[in-house]
DNA sequence: GCGACAAATCTTGCATACAAGGCGAGCAAG
DNA sequence: CTTGCTCGCCTTGTATGCAAGATTTGTCGC
């Protein structure tokens, strides 16, 4: 938790702070945001903190367990599918949408794609993590939809905490040729071709998982005794719902 | 602000509370939510209705202007586009997606649909609002998808917002026909079909809106006075925006 | 009457204080 | 060694207090 980029993003950017280092990859689910520390970290008071993890709360990327702490989203095996599915329903849809490509913008992807194609020559996984999740936010820029960007920026978030969880092994050329392809297809204006080799890139992703790895150390005792599959307050749900 | 439904949902769904008033149009778009009268009206103190305001604040539903307050938002000309066009992008991407109607799924539908109608022949219209606005959740959760859910809740909640601000008439008749339609064809498996008319029918209801017409400041005001709603000329005389 | 200026009165912003509960260390008993 | 218990530390939950800025109101000079 020392690297989250302390007085820069100060001010009013903790969300900002951690959601970008979430997107870096630099912290791992489960991690735990202590009040405290964070208000110490960033010199302000616990109150701000809070405010902060409420809008982090609001948008799936921490929840709280009551009197222990707040931490960031472990989302279950069933919460990653259901985030991989939303993906392929706004990104598809994106890009059906989308009737052209201006020259400005395919210069972005290309450069972007360059980028990938440097990451991985340098081996740099961490850069790559976060490339690999940029791509799909700059294909949402290119749309010029802030909402459908802040929303698949939260999405892309979620993905990779799944993917820290959850991925065996990081098939990073796979996904750069599929980013690839993509951006062809794009090129030659073939938007229904592009959508569905994104639903198509976002299974094979999907099913590189190993979602049957479970996070939690204890899965199969508690699968023998029956109990609920995770503890409580997974789901981003748990604070929108109210309790009978 | 008299009607939020008080102590029923006090405790944690003060969020929910205003949510689910504006679902139902009781509030209007602009509107000011004080801190001190929401935490003297649901009996807590002012630091719980403020974590509910950072949460919602998150979610789009409500800005802050500092040191000045809370207001419902109230979408600009280009937000109103925004948010249409995700819409389209996400419940045109979801029926795509779709790929059989449970037996359940359509009991669903048609219910809602009757709803609908029984609405439109009792002539309320607050109710109405409120349906025409669910049933496009309705299909989502159809799809099964609870972040889905949760994004087009807060983007129909802003669509309300939207119609409150800009809409001339309400052809009610006309929307729910587009319902039945996007229904038919769902019972009839065809969701591309579905999907286009779901587009359609999203862009039938922008294009009843009167985007030209600026958010009156006086709206409120005007409200309470029962006034007639607005002319072009006075309009003119009173628009000047307070946003930076 | 009217415009400028000042003070009163709101509003949120933020920090701090204290209460309530979880969790583990330590200890005692079996 | 294990089990059960208690105490104390550490966490968040919530209220309150005060500061700072915006708006409105009141007043004065013209």
């Amino acid at each position: 938790m020392q690297d989250l980029s302390p007085q820069q993003f100060a001010q009013n950017g903790i969300d900002e702070a951690i959601v970008s280092s979430i997107l870096s990859a630099r912290i791992r689910p489960g991690t735990r945001l202590s009040e405290s520390q964070l208000a110490a970290l960033f010199d302000v008071s616990r109150t701000r903190v809070r405010e902060a993890m409420m809008r982090l709360e609001a948008r799936g990327i921490v929840n709280v367990s009551p009197r222990r702490g707040w931490f960031v989203v472990e989302p279950s095996a069933d919460e990653a599918m259901t985030v991989y599915e939303a993906r392929r329903v706004i990104e598809a849809g994106l890009l059906r949408n989308m009737s052209r490509l201006t020259e400005r913008g395919l210069t972005v992807l290309k450069a972007h794609l360059a980028e990938e194609k440097a990451a991985i020559a340098a081996g740099d996984r961490q850069r790559l993590t976060c490339l690999m999740g940029d791509f799909h936010i700059r294909i949402a820029e290119l749309a010029g939809n802030a909402i459908l960007v802040d929303i698949l920026r939260d999405l892309t978030a979620r993905t990779i905490l799944i993917s820290m969880l959850y991925q065996s092994d990081f098939h990073a050329m796979q996904s750069h040729l599929g980013h690839c392809r993509i951006v062809a297809a794009m090129e030659a204006g073939d938007f229904l071709k592009a959508a569905s080799l994104a639903v198509e890139h976002l299974d094979d992703v999907e099913t590189g998982l190993d979602l049957t790895r479970r996070p939690d150390p204890l899965a199969d005792l508690r699968h023998s005794l029956s109990l609920p599959p995770q503890t409580v307050a997974s789901s981003s749900k748990a604070s929108r719902k109210a309790k009978p």
